[in-house]
DNA sequence: TTCATTTCTTACCTTTAGTGAACGAGTTGG
DNA sequence: CCAACTCGTTCACTAAAGGTAAGAAATGAA
């Protein structure tokens, strides 16, 4: 479990053993059950999360409806909007499966990047990895129509596929739940 | 000119004359005519942009179709994806109009980051409050239908609407240019 | 187990987007 | 000046997504 994290890090950064317990000792891991709800919309926040093992989601609540805009799964982590902002979250994160994550408060981070530059190393190159990719998840989901979307899920997360309720994958791919289930009848019909 | 890049970097750090004086010493300014195409897909650049004055805007080719995703005005700063993972474009850059750009190199970046830990600091937060506002806008397409996505950008950007042709809106909107031009008729009628 | 809730699928109809073609307006270059 | 091109719009047609509703299947809790 720490070791995971200290492997992801090591790929950004080389770690020394007083750093690691450092880490350590601020004792960040927390095991979370299935639907906890980790984030409320209007809630103000300086956590963050970094996923270990599980699923966690953001998902805004409009017109009484859930829609479901991203996924964290293993080595993924998550910045809610409202930690960098201050104001109050736009939506709800929640956990999908039972999960072991990472979570640290904003001011413990500024303090370790203040005492650890080269944490604030790490967390300026992994900001502007995931800036990047998801600029480029950004230009796919546009450039796609909903059922090419659905073909590239299947070739790049197929796990997520599995794991994750239909009507969730339906609004994270931008379309009604129906509609997911119509296309998925419409592919299966073509082979 | 100098001032507006000045300015703008003083909301994030405060600047020291020196530190202004080596910033002019790299004389990272470039003027850039209507047109002119910045980075081509396939090619390997290190260089990123930084918009004073005018637009620039990044585009694939998909079987012989542009298809436009991202526009960037004054004030915003564009890394390629290319330059981050160093391996050739997936896309093009142009230049929408003439412009006034900041062009910097990521070798000189390194080298000023690591001269003034400022700047590292500088460029995290900016990665992070731009990651956090490109999920946001990524969320909203999701959740939005292209007629809503065209209402929004009307209210948000309407500059975008009066400076960049319509079949290069669709494509940013994520459909084709007959449907924008049906979707505004439809409109217009409403009201 | 049973009951209730959630989730997924299907069917029907409406609305909207994709496609291919055509048109006129405006530009550019010879 | 005209030909070629680009751009935005419109049309007719096709394909797909949205909305509503109903019911089957799976899940969870008592």
């Amino acid at each position: 479990m720490e070791n995971t994290l200290f492997d992801f890090m090591s790929k950004y950064i080389s770690l020394t053993e007083e750093e690691k317990n450092v880490l350590l000792s601020l004792d960040l891991f927390r095991s979370v059950k299935k639907g906890t709800i980790l984030l409320k919309e209007g809630q103000r926040s300086k956590d963050s999360y970094f996923v270990l093992k599980g699923c966690i989601r953001t998902y805004y609540m409009i017109e009484g409806e859930e829609k479901t805009t991203a996924f964290f799964t293993e080595l993924e982590p998550l910045t809610p909007h409202c930690v960098i902002t201050k104001a109050p979250s736009e939506y709800f994160v929640s956990c999908l499966e039972d999960s072991i994550l990472v979570v640290a408060d904003s001011d413990t981070g500024a303090e370790m990047n203040s005492k650890f530059p080269k944490f604030d190393l790490m967390c300026r190159i992994l900001s502007e990895e995931l800036l990047a990719k998801q600029q480029l998840d950004f230009d796919e989901f546009k450039t796609s129509s909903p059922e090419q979307r659905y073909l590239n899920l299947l070739q790049k997360r197929p796990d997520l596929i599995q794991r994750v309720p239909q009507h969730q994958l339906a609004s994270f791919l931008g379309i009604q739940p129906q509609s997911l289930s119509r296309l998925r009848a419409r592919i299966s019909e073509k082979k």
